[in-house]
RNA sequence: GGGCACUUAGCUCAGCUGGUUAGAGCGUCUCGUUUACACCGAGAAGGUCGGGGGUUCGAAUCCCUCAGUGCCCACCA
């Protein structure tokens, strides 16, 4: 190595040298790492620096190890995310979807996108990872389009997919369908109200849906009610008098209320079933910007809450509103923007799912992945064998747009337009659409072969596949398990009839001291680049990695961090300072190897402390092998070996060069730079200490 | 309502395929200006491993139970 010494320098060098390319011709066996792609919508936060230091951890480990290592990289678009950073952006500049329009509006999130992504692509090099940048992969790249017009097309073909007006979950916000596991539940104190519709009073917390109302409903088995079911009655609104049969189905809780419900179809997804069932109308009470409509009367236009409140009085005054009682219930909001949802009805794409959830299941049950910790296998097989069809469409900008055209009532499948006057569908595929290949459109599939047919699988024509497929090694939060690592496994089985990855690593979530995840809003965020200006980069990497434990989360502080940080800045320099003795301060070195009890032990220690990191580093307890070293360098090698070898320096030397070459090695994965730097100083070396051999033990 | 975790020193946490006096970092106290290092060294105090019960020669580690905390899923209007 030329120049300096710095973190840059010695990236740099890694990087000229080609140590972080995987090669496609390799004899050596495979071990392949897949980053989960960080959200492109601002810097990456602790939480990717984790899971990121821990797949740089393990493929610098496997590289020592011998194996053909590739450690591919990339970047997630992030629909919905993304979509609203950005919009909350442009309102800032006093700009708007409406102004822009869509073309100009992509061409500003393009530009947005590469602004984030220099920033993003700085601290992963900040950070020392090893990955090969020559294969980065951006969901909205060529490669993953046409993959996802693949998976599309394929699905579209064999009757898979299919649109129509069905209950969505919709956010007026972010003004788009989501998914249940989109969604996230808060705890309200609301009010119960109790109404009288006819010669019946039922108990309802959303009085605003009223205007929807189709039917009423009791269970079959109350006797209370028999006598009413399949009549119709008049019953007084706040839009004149309304006549509404009452309908009988066993969703109904005679325990609650007083027994009877209203059916609103098109906003209660339970009522939209209970429709189905009976041939109920649908109306719509509320419209995609969370306002009543025209039917409201006088209430149309204002918001879901606004009107509830607006309407009370004359409830009341009409009769209608018997009484109220305190009600705590759970109301469903946005994950993203935290706003209400709204059910409603819309017209959407969907994908049957179900044949290709029995599929994911038995491929899970089948053990071929190794889940930690192991009890997520469970969790994943239980959501997939209750899974319900999926809502694949977002009215969105920024995605792929779904590959589906118009002309003259007819409609095609196809990636480009088909021609003059088609007009493509104007909504976006869900972002997990296009995740859930990413361990296949990260390898090209499925146009990988010189034909430029769609492979079949992992076959010859697919040489990447066939190398790198199965990943060994995926790492996540647990967070994102059903709406990506179970798509995964269900994509992977379905397009090419084998598992995604053979170790799905689940690390655990770091909180705050109060048990709260690390958000923006709350802005108890701590920046990873703060402890890297404060502790320098292997220090940082070393305090993520007592965190690293599957399954765990971990409650953090920037005092804790900083805690953790500094000392292991500590170790640094202890370290370094080991090194200084051993190597800058040697004397020369005795001719006769004369051995005496304390190389004896030490080199015993040694050996013990390689197959303790060795199988902790097998077993993904990054945790457990930092502390080993740790204990090892700082209170044997240091405190005792050091300290007693100064009274027999020069038959020490031997000893004191090879303890310290190996435990530079057993170190690198988790401190790179550090390592490196020392590794440099000594005089009879491989050119880098990335191409060193992993210690043996069978010395 | 269902499921899964967690509860170990003042703080944040390791350890848990059962086995010598239960560990780390930080904090606290005592001592130390030795020629790698004060971003240091030597040493000390501090825990009935949430409560109770069980299995065992032996349990922080396995089983049952209770309590508290957290997370996930479902959701009743």
């Amino acid at each position: 190595m030329k120049s300096g010494f710095d973190a840059k320098n010695i990236y740099k060098f890694w990087e000229d040298n080609g140590y972080f390319g995987a090669d496609i011709k390799s004899k050596k066996p495979t071990y392949s790492l897949l980053m989960p792609p960080p959200n492109l919508t601002g810097e990456l936060h602790l939480g990717h620096a984790m899971q990121h230091s821990v797949l740089d951890a393990v493929a610098r480990f496997k590289r020592f190890q011998g194996f053909n290592v590739l450690l591919l990289p990339g970047v997630d678009h992030a629909g919905i995310q993304f979509e609203s950073t950005f919009d909350k952006k442009i309102a800032r500049e006093k700009l708007s979807k409406q102004k822009l329009g869509r073309e100009k509006w992509l061409e500003e999130a393009w530009k947005f996108k590469e602004e984030v992504y220099k920033s993003v692509s700085h601290t992963w090099r900040f950070l020392g990872i090893s990955a090969d940048w020559s294969r980065e992969v951006f969901t909205l790249d060529e490669g993953p389009r046409k993959a996802v017009f693949f998976e599309f097309k394929t699905f579209w073909d064999r009757g898979l997919i299919y649109k129509g007006p069905y209950i969505v979950q919709w956010c007026p916000k972010d003004n788009t369908a989501i998914e249940n596991a989109e969604l996230e539940y808060e705890e309200r104190k609301e009010k119960l109200y109790f109404l009288k519709y006819g010669p019946l009073t039922l108990a309802t917390a959303r009085p605003e849906t009223k205007f929807g109302d189709t039917a009423m409903a009791v269970h079959p088995d109350d006797k209370r009610y028999k006598q009413y079911v399949g009549k119709e009655f008049e019953i007084e609104t706040l839009a004149g008098k309304k006549k509404m049969k009452v309908v009988s189905d066993k969703a109904v809780d005679p325990e609650f209320g007083t027994g009877v419900i209203k059916v609103t179809p098109g906003h209660d997804f339970a009522d939209y079933e209970i429709g189905k069932r009976h041939n109920l109308p649908i109306v719509q009470v509320i419209d995609k910007h969370g306002r009543l409509t025209d039917i409201a009367g006088k209430y149309a236009g204002m918001k879901v809450l606004e009107a509830r409140e607006a309407m009370l009085g004359e409830l009341e005054e009409k009769g209608i509103l018997v009484k109220t009682e305190d009600y705590v219930h759970n109301v469903a909001v946005c994950e993203r923007c935290k706003s209400v949802v709204e059910p409603l009805i819309s017209e959407e794409w969907f994908v049957k799912v179900g044949e290709i959830a029995k599929e994911a299941v038995h491929e899970i049950n089948s053990d071929k992945i190794k889940f930690l910790p192991k009890n997520y296998k469970k969790i994943l097989v239980e959501w997939l064998d209750s899974i319900h069809d999926w809502c694949i469409s977002r009215s969105l900008w920024w995605g792929h747009r779904i590959p589906v055209w118009y002309k003259d009532g007819e409609m095609k499948v196809s990636l480009d337009s088909p021609g003059k006057g088609w007009e493509q569908d104007e909504q976006v595929l869900d972002t997990w659409f296009s995740s859930g290949l990413w361990p296949m459109s990260t390898l090209g599939w499925p146009f990988a072969n010189a034909q430029g047919e769609p492979s079949k699988g992992k076959g010859e024509f697919d040489p990447d596949l066939a190398k790198f497929f199965p990943w060994d090694f995926e790492i996540t939060a647990p967070e994102i398990k059903y709406l990506w690592i179970a798509r995964m496994i269900m994509l992977s089985k379905y397009f090419v009839d084998d598992i995604p990855f053979k170790t799905m690593f689940f690390h655990g979530m770091l909180r705050d001291l109060e048990g709260r995840k690390f958000s923006k809003s709350l802005g108890n965020g701590i920046d990873p680049q703060y402890l890297i200006d404060n502790w320098g980069v292997d220090a940082t990497r070393m305090a993520l990695y007592t965190y690293a434990i599957p399954g765990r989360d971990g409650r953090v502080s920037k005092a804790s961090l900083d805690e953790r940080g500094k000392n292991f800045r500590n170790f640094g320099t202890k370290l370094r300072n080991v090194a200084r003795y051993v190597i800058d301060l040697k004397s020369e070195s005795s001719k006769v190897k004369t051995i005496n009890a304390d190389d004896i032990w030490i080199e015993a220690e040694l050996i013990k402390t390689i197959k303790k990191v060795t199988k902790n580093l097998e077993s993904l307890e990054l945790h457990l092998a930092v502390d080993e070293i740790y204990e090892f360098v700082w209170h044997q090698f240091a405190d005792k070996y050091i300290e007693q070898s100064k009274g027999r320096r020069v038959e020490a030397q031997p000893t004191l060069e090879y303890v310290l070459k190996e435990v530079l090695i057993l170190l690198h994965p988790f401190m790179p730079f550090l390592t490196e730097e020392l590794y440099q100083k000594f005089e009879i070396k491989r050119k880098s200490i990335m191409i060193e051999d992993w210690p043996s033990t069978s010395k």
